[in-house]
This record gives structure tokens, C-alpha cells and sequence, in this order.
DNA sequence: GGGTTTAAAGCACCCCGTTG
DNA sequence: CAACGGGGTGCTTTAAACCC
């Protein structure tokens, strides 16, 4: 070590052990040992000729000229990283997107709210909501087209990483005129005869259905099939069938007057909705961070 | 047992002369 | 001129020693 200048790292170092007042915990936070953060200081405390830590028992206390060079990180660091920034901020510009897309039109319920959350600690970000990748968000994503997807039953697919986000509660929705609609619940067996108001898909991808109606082989005498949330509602006040939606997708609507909601089964359906994103890529700060702000909000009600 | 330092060894990188 | 390889350098890690 012939000569050594001051290099940036050298005042990170001073400022994470001055923070961490132990060489073991900074260089745990540097990502590095912590024989090789002693050697880096020891390296800079000889090329100077001045030692910037008193080793004491019980870990590491700034000289006075380590207090000084502490000072001069702390003005210096956040100017170097605001640099950085800048220069990394147009380069990244077209990737602070974040494409998301979810199983079912309904989430759009409560999507907008937790975006809003988002929007407020990432202004930069764009978030765009894939409409087309709807009922589809797991290929979508295998192809490149979604940063995260939010599904509610986990796909066996070892390119992806899962983060359990919440839970939500399916239940009957039917006409208080039904002659189910005194029932506290509903069993597999009481849709045998029923007509069940359900979304445009093959039943086989309904996890209620899978889950609960076809494990007791039970399969509805009709099925229709309607698109919009709001329309399989109006069907149900009108007496039309049954429908069986999230909880939450419907609170708004449940008036004694007009529509009962009953659990599946004796303990309720529920579901457990995942954040899905692509193992291969490195999930950027702000598609983590969005990820954390659903887990945390809790369940749905 | 908590912590740091010292010693030894592996590894990546760069320089530079040689070779075809 | 590009490819190859030896030598040197600096950084990191592991392991052992040391201190309270």
C-alpha cells in the first residue's frame, strides 16, 4: 500500500462504524467481514498517519480527527449520492414503470386506493395496470409483460418468487327472496340445483370452485356467465341465481333489503392472495416497496 | 463470549513481454 | 496485431491469536 487517497468508501466506513461503534456491525451493514472493513481502516489510519478510532473493550470511538473526517462525510455522502442519482434517474426513467396486473376485475376495487399510498412515497413511478393480462397475470408475466402480479392461488412455477400478501373471505351473495337466503351458510351440495352467476371463465379456473364444489362433486345445474361485477349483483337482487364473490367486492351492496351474503361451508372460503414476481430479475427498491405496502395493509374486509 | 488484530492464502485484475 | 502467460499488486476471506 504505497499511497492511498481518500476514497469515498473510506468515509462510508468512518460513518457506519461512528453509526454501528463496532467494526462486526458496520461491516455486517457494509456487506463485507470485518477483518476486511480492519483492514481497509487500518489501511487509511496509516496512510494518513493519524488514527480516526480509539479501540476500547467494547468496540470503536472516534478521535478527534475522526470527528472531523465524520463531519466532512456527512456533508459530502448525501452530495455523492445525490449525484448519483441524477445521473442514474433519466438512464432509469423508462424502467421506473411498474406494470401490474391482477386475476380478477374486482381487485380493481381496492387497487386504486393502495396505488394512491404508493404514488405518495414514489411520485416518479408510473404504475400502469395491465387490463389485457387479466385472467392471465402469471403467463403475462413469464412473457415479460408484468413486473408483479397479484393472484390468489399460487402457481407451481419455479421462476417465480411468492410474497403471501392477505387474506379474503368468498361468500354467496343471493336474493333475500332465495329459498337458501334464511341459511346462516351454504354447503357444497346446496348448489346442486342452483343456477351460479359466475365471471366469463371455464369453471375449472374458479377456485371455488375447485376448492369447495367440486371436492364434494358437486357441479351447478346452471351456470351463467356475466363479465361485470356490477351486473352478476343485479342478477342476484333479481333473483336470478347465486353468486359467489370476495367480501369485500361487495360490502358497498349488502343491503338486508336487497342481498344476503352467506359464508361457504361452516368456517367461511377463504383465499390467500400472493404477490408474484419474477425470480430471474432483481426486484427494483419501488416494486419492493410496493409489495410491502400491500402485505402490510392486512386483510381485506 | 464479545470484540479486534494478525497471518496466511486465494482471487481478480493489470501490466508487459513474448509468440504466432 | 491479437492471444497468451508470467509476475506483481491489492483486496478479501478464513483461521488463529489476542484482549477484556
Amino acid at each position: 500500500m504505497v499511497d492511498m487517497e481518500l476514497e469515498i468508501r473510506h468515509l462510508k466506513l468512518v460513518e457506519t462504524i461512528a453509526a454501528e461503534g463496532a467494526m462486526t456491525r458496520a461491516a455486517a451493514r457494509l456487506y463485507m467481514t470485518q477483518s476486511a472493513l480492519s483492514h481497509q481502516l487500518a489501511g487509511l489510519e496509516e496512510s494518513i498517519g493519524i488514527s480516526l478510532f480509539r479501540r476500547v473493550p467494547r468496540g470503536m470511538i472516534l478521535t478527534p480527527a475522526g470527528e472531523k473526517l465524520l463531519a466532512c462525510a456527512r456533508s459530502v455522502l448525501p452530495m455523492v449520492r445525490e449525484a448519483l442519482e441524477s445521473v442514474t434517474a433519466a438512464e432509469s426513467e423508462a424502467q421506473c414503470t411498474l406494470r401490474i396486473s391482477t386475476e380478477c376485475y374486482t381487485c380493481y376495487h381496492w387497487l386504486p386506493s393502495r396505488l394512491k399510498a404508493f404514488q405518495a412515497s414514489f411520485p416518479r413511478v408510473e404504475v400502469e395496470i395491465v387490463a389485457e393480462a387479466t385472467r392471465r397475470p402469471i403467463d403475462a408475466l413469464l412473457a415479460g409483460e408484468l413486473d408483479l402480479a397479484i393472484v390468489s392461488d399460487l402457481p407451481a412455477q419455479a421462476a417465480i418468487t411468492s410474497c403471501p400478501l392477505f387474506e379474503d373471505e368468498m361468500v354467496a351473495i343471493l336474493s333475500p327472496e332465495h329459498r337458501l337466503a334464511h341459511r346462516r351458510n351454504l354447503s357444497p351440495r346446496d348448489f346442486v340445483a342452483e343456477r351460479l352467476i359466475t365471471y366469463s371463465v371455464p369453471l375449472q379456473q374458479l377456485g371455488v370452485y375447485r376448492q369447495f364444489l367440486h371436492p364434494a362433486g358437486v357441479t351447478p345445474a346452471r351456470v351463467s356467465r356475466v363479465d361485470l361485477t356490477e351486473a352478476i349483483i343485479e342478477m342476484v337482487k333479481a333473483n336470478l341465481g347465486i353468486a359467489i364473490l370476495a367480501r369485500w367486492a361487495i360490502s358497498r351492496h349488502l343491503n338486508i333489503a336487497t342481498l344476503k351474503a352467506l359464508p361457504l361451508g361452516r368456517r367461511g372460503f377463504h383465499r390467500k392472495w400472493y404477490a408474484i414476481t419474477m425470480k430471474s430479475r432483481r426486484p427494483s427498491t419501488h416494486l419492493r416497496a410496493f409489495v410491502e405496502l400491500l402485505a402490510e395493509r392486512g386483510a381485506l374486509v
